[in-house]
DNA sequence: TTGAAAGCGGTACCAT
DNA sequence: ATGGTACCGCTTTCAA
């Protein structure tokens, strides 16, 4: 309930001079500072942020908008921006856009006006061109995670063509050949999971083998599904998958142990995230670390805040292999290595 | 960019006329009223939410504290506040307090005494006493999910003893009288799985059976290598397990198959949640909607700043039992059925 | 039904 | 180094 006003009256002095001394702009001397100080923290001041919003014309708050909360990757990145922006002193407010609900587009069309933010994170979002333009014309720096750079934004993302190359080409230095491609493909095309597609498709064609993609839903049940199907039929069997992500992967090994294929001996599995439960099913996997890549977004975000003609920067992380043990030489295979 | 005196300018008003206009609030002729929305619209005008929360004093934002996001329960709670405060054009500023950590302190600290919130949802929070202060000084309403119920605020919280006791009665109608409890109890021992705990020796008592319950971290790797350890031994083993949370009946379901013990003829799991994998594992549980608990204590905030002086409101929520099949009678026991 | 003007709680410019 | 004061953009009496 106490105002500057009041500080300022305990302390002795105008309501400027409080103002100097609490947010430390401009000359005030060191004892009228402490007094203020003490006068405030007597108080239990706190400023009204609705009132220095008003005057500065900042909100110290970031807007992140995203999918999907309660998916891994998402959350991750989540828990990292929290973390990065908490430190700086920045309140985070958590805009839901599912695709394809009704909340999606009030985020678009009423919320984001509201500008109560002094920039925007936007994870994994895909948006479509109508809300791109909201985007731009909020007139408010953004860092995507994940996905395409735009010329005027700044992005973190994971080379996901890279990650799913790397991802392929541990398979065939082991010696295997027959490597089907787990994920994506369906209806709701990501992105993300089209380039990891990509970068699988060019690898296996430079190795002059034929890809073999089966679509699943991104999930650990999708995977399980896809993967029983696939490895039901005993004769046209892969010895190799690459799971477009972790819970994908990790479906597919649950399915191979159900079906009484072992792992890595009949059957290797390889994918992509380093997800919580990648070591319990001692998963090799390509290692993203989605905390870091919300932290990097955050900062990015600030850096520009703080200097408002800086260059967008686009920041393509590679993803690093983690071996474990549920990739191994196909069945009769000297161990091979490919160079 | 347009601001109300713009707008007001435009329809030929008076800033007062055009405020009323707009908040739909005191008397506008309707014609008035037209020419005003029109010219707001006409010129994209948005109300600065700073300005507004200065005069009005209302944030039109609600505080969501949360230990955790990357947690099955706490994101699918966090889903349902968000989908209900979007409805009603709220926005959500999310606190993230993990237990323990530097950043937990700072917003009880720093960032809750900022008030930029019209009130506070708490998300399986348990506080300490100083904390607990921290929160009542804030002199807005609170509404927590999970938990005790405290004098002032609402709560939203599964009746956790009775789902415990649920779980372990249906493991007793099916004839078992090996019952093994595996969670919690660990060195952070969360409120819930205490209760839960609770639940299940009240009903194993009453059956005149002994408890056994073994602590395990509540996650899925937990479960697996608590229940790994527990099925090792082939002459002590229970021939049912209540699982303190699906994750960790999961993990179980898992460690069991893995060591060649058949769910559910050998043994039988039960869990609590019916989380997101339960289908695909055909795991019987008692299920919870934590989505529909976000829902709902977003709901009862709302209703409380609408009318401050109304009386908290504590819910206590049943879980059901969902059937699939991971449970079964024991092996040699006929049929048994209790009323 | 409408308008004028006084705040809401700060910041920052301009003097002193 | 400090004080006076005009805003920031909107809401809300009070008078007309």
């Amino acid at each position: 309930m106490a105002g500057i006003a009041e500080v300022a009256r305990v302390a002795g002095v105008s309501k400027a001079t409080a103002s100097r001394a609490i947010t430390g702009s401009g000359y005030v001397s060191h004892a009228t500072r402490t007094r203020v100080l003490e006068a405030a923290s007597a108080l239990g001041y706190a400023p009204s942020t609705s009132a220095v919003s008003l005057a500065t014309g900042r909100t110290q708050n970031v807007g992140v908008i995203i999918p999907y909360v309660d998916r891994w990757f998402f959350a991750e990145v989540l828990e990292g921006i929290q973390d990065s922006l908490l430190r700086e002193g920045y309140d985070l407010t958590l805009y839901d856009a599912r695709p394809g609900t009704p909340g999606r587009k009030r985020v678009f069309e009423d919320f984001l006006a509201r500008k109560t933010f002094d920039g925007l994170i936007a994870i994994g979002l895909e948006p479509d061109d109508h809300e791109l333009d909201r985007l731009v014309a909020i007139g408010r720096p953004v860092v995507s995670v994940v996905g395409e750079a735009g010329p005027t934004t700044s992005l973190v993302t994971l080379d996901d063509q890279h990650a799913a190359r790397r991802a392929t080409e541990h398979l065939l230095e082991l010696g295997h050949t027959r490597i089907a491609f787990l994920g994506g493909g369906g209806a709701d095309g990501a992105h993300v999971d089209h380039d990891r597609l990509l970068g699988y498709h060019a690898t296996m064609r430079e190795a002059g083998l034929a890809p073999w993609h089966l679509p699943s839903p991104v999930t650990l049940p999708g995977g399980y599904a896809a993967a029983a199907d696939l490895l039901g039929d005993v004769r046209a069997r892969p010895t190799g998958i690459v799971g477009t992500c972790d819970e994908v992967a990790i479906g597919a090994v649950i399915a191979a142990r159900r079906l009484g294929i072992s792992v890595p001996s009949s059957l290797s599995v390889v994918g992509i995230d380093n997800h919580e439960y990648a070591e319990m099913f001692s998963l090799t996997t390509l290692e993203q670390r989605p905390q870091e890549q919300g932290s990097k977004a955050a900062e990015l975000l600030l850096a520009q805040l703080r200097s408002p003609g800086a260059a967008p920067v686009q920041l393509h992380l590679q993803a690093t292999l983690i071996m474990r043990n549920s990739t191994a030489p196909p069945l009769g295979a000297a161990s091979a290595s490919v160079s």
